[in-house]
RNA sequence: GGGCCGUUAGCUCAAUUGGUAGAGCUGCGGACUUUUAAUCCGUAGGUUCCGGGUUCGAGCCCCGGGCGGCCCA
C-alpha cells in the first residue's frame, strides 16, 4: 500500500504533514470550512494585472476586488504579512494581510492557518506597495482550500522522478512544465487547423483491434468479456484509414493514441500519441511536401518563426526545404561501397562488421540495410532531412517504385537524429497486397513477433479499389520534441511508470 | 536483456580511512506594518530504499532484491 492510500494514522506522519492535518480541523472547529464550495471571486490575477500594467508605488486605485491563488511564497513582518499567489496560468500577484486592514483576529488567523501551498480567497483594495509591487490590500481572507502536504522548495529543482512520478507537483511548482503542456495544446490545435484549411476530415478509428497490423510492432493484448475474445491495442490507425479512402474519404486524419508493447527510453513511450493522414492522389513526394508545411506552420502558430528555440537554448531552423537523400545513395556514400537492392546480405554483414556494428545474422537485406543506414547515416543527420525509397521487402504496404526494382515510394523525416515522420506512395493493388501480407503471416508464423497478421477484411476492401493515394504517419510527442529539444517523457503529461 | 551510476529529514543535497547522521529551504516558538526565496533569535525533524552478511562498530564493505538515470543491445 502506498502513502497516499493508507488512511490517515496521525501517528505515522511527519511532523509537517500533522500540522497540517491539526491546521484543518482547528478551522473547522472554529466554525470554518476550509474547502468551501464557492468564493466571490471577481477577477483572476491575471486581469488584476493586466488592468494595472504601470502603476507608480505607493498608489491606492480604490478597486475592490476578490482575488484567488495559491500562496507559494510568504514574507511575515509583524502586523504586515506579505504572500505571493500564484494562479493556473502562472501569474502570480502580491496579497497584503495587515493588522489595520483586516484586524487582530484575521490577521493572527493568517498567521496560524495559513502555509505555502494553500488555497485562499483575499477581498481588498488593488494597491502599490513602496516597493512599487502591484498587491491587494486585504479586508478579508478565508481559506479556499488547505493543503495537507508540504510544497517542495520553490528555488531548488525536483528530482526528475518525481517530476514525472508527481506531475501535479511539478505542475504547480515549475511554470516550464505547464509551458510545455500549452505548447503541446497549441500544437494540436496547429495541426488541426492546417488539415481543416486543407479540407480534410478527422475520424477516430478503433483503438480495439481483433487483428494487429499497419506497422511492424509488438502489441499490447487484451481480452473482451463480451466478445470473449482476444483483443489487441492497437498499433496503428493505418489499416482503417485506408478503408476510409476506400469508402470515399478522399483526405481524412486522425490523431490519437497507439500502444506499442516495446522498450522505454528517451525517445520511446508504450503510449505514445499518433497523426496519420491519408489523401488520394497523393504521393509520396506531395505528402513529403504537405509534412513539412504542417511542421512549419505549427512551429509558426505556437512560437510566431520556424527557427525554434530547444531546451538547451540552441536554436533549430526548421524553416525554407528541407534536405533530401536517397537510403542506397547515402549509404553508399557512408560506406565508401556501392549498395543496391541486388547487393547481397553476405556482403551487407561483411560492412556491418568491418565497422563493429553489431547485427542479428538472421537479418535480410532490407533490415541490414535500414541497421547500416541507421548508424552510418541516420544518427549522424541533424538538420530536418527526408530519407526516400527504402528496401521494399520492410514496407509491406509501400507501393514498387515507379521505376527503380526492389525499391519502396516511402520516405522518413529525421530531425536531430531521430525518426519525427514517415510517408508513403500506398499500395493499392489488392493482389501485391494478398502477397505481402502473407508472407508477413508466414514471418509471424515463424517466430516474428513484430510481422503483422493477414487482415482479410482490409483485403476486401482493397479488392473494391483504393484509389492512388499517399498516406503519413508523424508521432505527436516526437513533433514536440523536435520544436521544443525535450526528451520523450517531459512531452507526455503523464508517462507510464512503474508504481512506487 | 547487459554494463555503469544513483537511492540519506517534507524538498534539494552533504557526511574524510568503517567510529556520535549534517546543511539550506520548509515546519514549530519568538521579534518585526513595505517584504520580494524577507530578515534576525531559538527549536524540532531520520526504518540512511528493502532483506541478509562481515565487523567491537556499517549511510559507507560484501551478497540478493526494489525503484530510477545514463550507455549498449
Amino acid at each position: 500500500m502506498t502513502d497516499s492510500q493508507r488512511p490517515p494514522d496521525q501517528q505515522d506522519l511527519p511532523e509537517q504533514m500533522r500540522v497540517r492535518r491539526e491546521k484543518r480541523t482547528r478551522v473547522l472547529a472554529e466554525g470554518n470550512d476550509p474547502y468551501p464550495v464557492e468564493v466571490p471571486r471577481t477577477h483572476s490575477l491575471a486581469e488584476v494585472r493586466a488592468a494595472h500594467p504601470d502603476l507608480p508605488a505607493d498608489t491606492e486605485t480604490g478597486e475592490q476586488v476578490g482575488l484567488t491563488g495559491r500562496v507559494i511564497y510568504m514574507r511575515i513582518a509583524g502586523k504586515l504579512c506579505f504572500a505571493t499567489l500564484r494562479e493556473g496560468g502562472g501569474t502570480e500577484l502580491q496579497a497584503m494581510i495587515s493588522l489595520a486592514g483586516v484586524g487582530a483576529d484575521a490577521l493572527a488567523a493568517w498567521k496560524a492557518d495559513v502555509d505555502l501551498g494553500d488555497h485562499v480567497f483575499v477581498h481588498g483594495e488593488v494597491i502599490t506597495s513602496k516597493r512599487g509591487e502591484l498587491s491587494v490590500m486585504a479586508d478579508s481572507w478565508r481559506l479556499t482550500s488547505k493543503a495537507l502536504r508540504p510544497l517542495p522548495v520553490m528555488h531548488k529543482e525536483l528530482a526528475e522522478e518525481t517530476r514525472i512520478r508527481q506531475r501535479y507537483v511539478d505542475l504547480i511548482v515549475r511554470p516550464q512544465a505547464s509551458d510545455v503542456v500549452r505548447t503541446r495544446s497549441g500544437v494540436l490545435r496547429a495541426l488541426r487547423d492546417s488539415f481543416h484549411r486543407r479540407e480534410f476530415v478527422e475520424v477516430e478509428t478503433p483503438m480495439l483491434q481483433s487483428l494487429h497490423g499497419g506497422a511492424a510492432a509488438r502489441p499490447f493484448v487484451t481480452h473482451s468479456n463480451a466478445f470473449d475474445m482476444q483483443l489487441y491495442l492497437r498499433i496503428a490507425p493505418e489499416l482503417y484509414l485506408k478503408r476510409c479512402v476506400i469508402g470515399g474519404l478522399e483526405k481524412v486524419f486522425e490523431i490519437n493514441r497507439n500502444f506499442r508493447n516495446e522498450g522505454s527510453d528517451s525517445s520511446h513511450s508504450p503510449e505514445f500519441a499518433m497523426l496519420e493522414f491519408y489523401e488520394a492522389y497523393a504521393t509520396y513526394n506531395t505528402n513529403a511536401d504537405m509534412t513539412r508545411k504542417l511542421v512549419q506552420e505549427a512551429a509558426d502558430a505556437v512560437f510566431g518563426t520556424q527557427v525554434v528555440t530547444l531546451s538547451d537554448g540552441s536554436d533549430y531552423d526548421l524553416s525554407g526545404e528541407w534536405a533530401t537523400l536517397t537510403m542506397y545513395g547515402s549509404l553508399s556514400d557512408a560506406l565508401g561501397e556501392e549498395v543496391t537492392p541486388e547487393t547481397h546480405a553476405e556482403k551487407l554483414r561483411g560492412y556491418a562488421k568491418a565497422r563493429e556494428i553489431d547485427v542479428d545474422p538472421k537479418l535480410g537485406h532490407g533490415k541490414l540495410v535500414e541497421e547500416l543506414w541507421e548508424h552510418l547515416v541516420g544518427d549522424h543527420l541533424h538538420a530536418p532531412t527526408f530519407v526516400r525509397d527504402f528496401p521494399i521487402e520492410t514496407s509491406p504496404l509501400t507501393r514498387q517504385h515507379r521505376s527503380e526494382p526492389g525499391i519502396a515510394e516511402k520516405w522518413d523525416l529525421y530531425v536531430r537524429g531521430f525518426e519525427l515522420a514517415t510517408g508513403y506512395s500506398e499500395l493499392v493493388d489488392p493482389v501485391v497486397e494478398r502477397e505481402r501480407l502473407t508472407e508477413q503471416a508466414r514471418l509471424g508464423a515463424a517466430g516474428d513477433s513484430e510481422a503483422m497478421q493477414l487482415d482479410e477484411d482490409f483485403l476486401r476492401a482493397l479488392e473494391y479499389g483504393m484509389p492512388p493515394s499517399g498516406g503519413v504517419g508523424m508521432g505527436i510527442d516526437r513533433l514536440l520534441m523536435a520544436l521544443t529539444g525535450l526528451g520523450i517523457r517531459e512531452t507526455i503529461l503523464f508517462p507510464l511508470v512503474r508504481p512506487e
